[in-house]
DNA sequence: CAGTACAACTAGTACGTACAAGTGCTACGT
DNA sequence: ACGTAGCACTTGTACGTACTAGTTGTACTG
């Protein structure tokens, strides 16, 4: 039995003095006159009132400074109604699906719990975090989720992926169809006339393999395998900042470059200008998600976009279908980006042809 | 009574088949023979079973994949030990910070709970949400806290702001000392030579009166009271962007400009550059925040270090003092900001002084 | 050998809410 | 007049855990 006779009404172990308890639904039901069980129907919003009485609960709510505690809501309700989200910060384009999500689960009825994966707390602690809360479903953006987690065996959450690392058996797949992206990219740089056009690869980053792969066979359906040209790199700036540095040591330069990711384009493009190479008439540059980096005036980046509401709308809807609509098969979502032209590409300098200035 | 003779073991309204409840800690006790309390000890860590039985029920919960249930250790527990977090995701900087708070929050012992500000949801719901998950303390990030919010009177949570808009009484502060940042920003140009110096100010931004100011007196005190020049913006790349274009269509540059923060340094090098006004060289230009954007190789910004890991770690312990040491007296914490001079500023051109090369 | 101390447990309840199953009461039809 | 709805409400638990107050059993003290 817990503080019997009422003694712990004195504050909680010298911290501050009498933080007064905060009021409960039997506190606001007592001060109307109804039972608790009213009061619960009232802010539930079912039937079973009459509208003079919610009015009064209300008031008596305010007047009491009542809140709702999520804790013994989460204990006491079937469903807890709640999507855990399993982010990093550090690329813009997942912010953007963060933002994204939040409406997008309030639209189907479902709060959002964030969970942010830092250098410092592996995956397996987030999760555990998340779990703890009774999310029924995570949703994971560009990371790998670890498939071995002891609880994403049977009767564990759902878990849908947005842009994964690897795709997993068991979960659903929110991705964006990279090849297409990729075969965008590079028609418009051919339709522009150009044929050099080489490519900074994400490495072991999410989607990375699919994009390299996309380019590839866009360059071969263009025939200009002779001109693949693939240099290692990740989706931070200084790996495009690293690749312009090498290139720029050659004796000549691509016409064109396709970046695996924005921040990794805005390297190479903030490097080549630092460097006297002008952008787009000495080298064309293309990014890839479409975040915000790419659409500042300075930077005016054509980029593949990937559209981060869809995505997290989909993703958010991959989850009620689970939830609510009983499916079990896993699903596939593939996303078709679109080129966003923008300032960076435009056609190739005259490379070694002999007429004359080879700028704009 | 819920569910009275089991029947509600047919799986919740047509969602997946059958999926098992997950297990308490009753039947982790079940599973080893002992009671609910004891393996609540094995799991809190507590005096009073011994080392075989310990072993016995950690194994057993693994067996079981057992884990414990958050909403019910909150709705029971006399504290909650966790800390809400109030933030965008815009800045740079405060994405820093939120990753520097899960390492200072887990060094005393409190939980963090994000919850992002989207433009689709105002503070008022976020702070709802927190409050309803029994934060303590609620921590918010470069935002403007409502002062006048419900829940903030008396017995409400304590309200940490780290780089407020404005500052309110009855909740504690961590800010950077901006007047200093902005002394040893306009000293070290004034040093190398600098007179016509300008300034972009954050407008409503926090901390932007502050910097301003201390932009101000710091030229006054150089006596170039005749060279202040402050021109409105805001703390994105944009605001930087349209500020160069202003000056690049006026008669003649300043030699250096102190920008608002890192993001808008960045807009306005970034303008600057595609103009072929070189930076340093004909002028230079400071930012403030020292975020990762200031740090890459081709923006090599000279910029005011705010140390985001002990804005984070100021930002729990005045939480902690609160909560477990019994402060009550309101705290301002100021912390001094550190110039870190990289390759974006150098000496002036030679401004219409009749002496060569104004070039290094 | 009684008495005490301690370790290792168990019993019982409370946290704040949601849900199922009642209980009056009024209105209505036959 | 009697039964039957239906509304507006209440009663009683149960959710999974934490915490207080026991209750054993064993070893040790004087």
């Amino acid at each position: 039995m817990d503080d019997p006779g009422g003694t712990g009404r004195s504050d909680g172990r010298g911290t501050s003095a009498a933080r007064p308890k905060r009021p409960t639904m039997s506190d606001v039901a007592a001060r109307v006159g109804v039972s608790q069980a009213l009061v619960s129907l009232v802010f539930r919003n079912q039937p079973g009132a009459s509208a003079d009485t919610r009015r009064r609960v209300f008031r008596a709510a305010e007047e009491l400074g009542y809140r709702p505690d999520t804790a013994a809501q989460l204990l006491r309700r079937t469903r807890s109604r709640q999507l855990g989200v399993l982010f990093t910060m550090r690329q813009p384009h997942d912010v953007g699906v963060v933002e994204a999500l939040y409406s997008a689960a309030r639209k189907h009825g479902y709060t959002l719990v964030l969970n942010a994966m830092v250098d410092t707390r592996d995956e397996r602690q987030a999760m555990d975090e998340l779990l703890g809360l009774r999310c029924e479903a995570i949703i994971t953006i560009g990371t790998t989720f670890e498939r071995h987690h002891p609880a994403t065996g049977v009767g564990g959450p759902f878990v849908v992926e947005i842009n994964p690392l690897t795709r997993a058996a068991g979960t659903d797949v929110v991705r964006t169809a990279e090849r297409n992206g990729m075969r965008q990219a590079v028609d418009h740089l051919v339709a522009q006339g150009h044929r050099a056009i080489a490519h900074i690869d994400g490495g072991t980053m999410p989607a990375a393999d699919d994009r390299r792969r996309g380019y590839r066979a866009a360059m071969r359906r263009h025939g200009l395998a002779d001109h693949i040209q693939v240099h290692p790199g990740d989706y931070t700036e200084e790996s495009g900042a690293r690749v312009a540095r090498d290139l720029l040591a050659r004796a000549e330069l691509p016409t064109a470059v396709i970046a695996g990711n924005d921040r990794c384009a805005h390297g190479l493009l903030g490097t080549f200008l630092r460097a006297g190479v002008r952008v787009p008439e000495d080298v064309s540059i293309v990014g890839y998600d479409d975040s915000q980096l790419a659409r500042l005036s300075f930077i005016d980046l054509t980029s593949v976009r990937q559209d981060a509401a869809e995505a997290a709308d989909r993703a958010v809807r991959a989850a009620v279908e689970r939830l609510d609509e009983g499916r079990t098969a896993d699903r596939d979502i593939v996303l078709d980006p679109t080129l966003v032209v923008r300032g960076s590409t435009g056609p190739p300098r005259a490379t070694s042809t002999p007429d004359g200035d080879p700028l704009r």
